[in-house]
DNA sequence: ACATAGATACCGACCGGATGGTATTTATAT
DNA sequence: ATATAAATACCATCCGGTCGGTATCTATGT
């Protein structure tokens, strides 16, 4: 049985098939409960795969955190929301689309970068800020339309674009804790949807039926 | 040198150092970086008083939840925030003491149960169910005042009070994991901003100064 | 008042398996 | 041929947990 080669990657290289396993392994564990065999086994790899691509096991947190900007950055760049013509209406898409993606298991859509944090935020420095990276490099990507959607509906706020792109990431942050206690994906929903009333509501849009009385903003599409 | 007796508790029973320790320790390192050694000693008791008072570590992990529910229950009933005769003024209060209490070391404003979840919702169910009993224990005793100011506010709305209350912690929750990420404490004040904003929002009380254009609701006091 | 006994609280050396990490060897690509 | 990639065996330490023992408290009988 010929292992997997540069030419014939059956399911990629060893060094992609341990960030991989870092992902969902760590997601479901937690960084420190997840041991350097769980990962060689997750991704059937042995140890001397494992320490020769990676110095040490923070070194793997570094790179499953940078692996996590990547690849998540590539999936919301592609995402339909970009269409809208409106950025408002794209701000709007990308909630409506962070709630659709909360399907499946706990694991399959909570934030590794988040989760591993909260463990490591003292301990490990190095993987501490490869998560920050990974997540204020996702909400920076919201500021252009929140600004372009200022602009456009006349808002002149107490706040700014970065700082309610960054409070998006903390309810989604939050919302996951929610639903990792309760084992529920609704509770997370509920608290997406309470953002997007939020937003609703700074711009001055109307929401949906039985809200608060609408301010005669322009109806959605 | 005696060791400390019921009758003469220098410094607690060893059961309660123990819990003190595992709220501190845990809330800086993780649950499960969090070795039973490091327990003991932060707590000062040895191994042998460890496992006179708890079955195992997931019984600590399960006591701990327990123990931050009973003392961050008892420290918020004794908040000024309840004084106010207004139900949307206690809400807003509350909201206001918890970003005031942000201050600190992140370890010291953090929540334990919260940082609990994240780890062990599905390795350690028992701990899980202690953590979300904490969480949503705590949610539930705001949801009277959100009710309440719902009908003297005369708001018909498409959310429920324990919907709302609950999307308070998921903002607080996932303040600390931005904080935690940053090392900067007013990154969740911020944060906190918001859910502030959302809440004068939905009542329909005018905001502060450079607030979108207000609804000539009462002002506060 | 005092002795006795049982229960509770606590101590700390020790154990076996797990864990992060290393050394050496083997296979593949260029 | 040489560098890279990956497999295997191995090690020192750590860690959760055990166990026999001691000190202190409480209850009771006399």
């Amino acid at each position: 049985m010929p292992r997997p080669t540069k030419q014939n990657p059956e399911r990629g290289d060893a060094r992609t098939r341990l960030l991989e396993a870092a992902r969902d392994v760590i997601r479901s564990q937690g960084f420190a409960a997840t041991t350097l065999d769980d990962l060689c086994k997750s991704a059937g790899v042995t140890k001397g795969a494992f320490f020769h691509h990676f110095e040490n096991k923070e070194a793997l947190g570094v790179a499953a955190a940078a692996f996590w900007a990547e690849t998540t950055s590539a999936f919301f760049a592609e995402a339909p929301y970009h269409d809208h013509d409106d950025p408002l209406d794209r701000l709007l898409g990308y909630v409506a689309f962070r709630k659709e993606i909360i399907e499946g298991d706990l694991a399959e859509f909570t934030c590794l970068v988040g989760t591993m944090t909260q463990e490591v935020y003292l301990s490990h420095p190095a993987i501490r800020d490869a998560c920050a990276a990974s997540i204020f490099g996702h909400a920076a990507t919201l500021e252009p339309d929140i600004e372009a959607a200022m602009k456009a509906h006349g808002i002149a706020a107490d706040w700014t674009p970065a700082s309610l792109a960054v409070h998006s990431q903390a309810v989604l942050q939050g919302a996951f804790i929610l639903a990792k206690a309760t084992g529920d994906r609704t509770i997370a929903r509920d608290s997406v949807d309470h953002l997007q009333r939020y937003l609703l509501l700074l711009f001055g849009r109307a929401p949906g039926r039985n809200g608060p009385r609408a301010r005669g903003g322009q109806s959605h599409g």
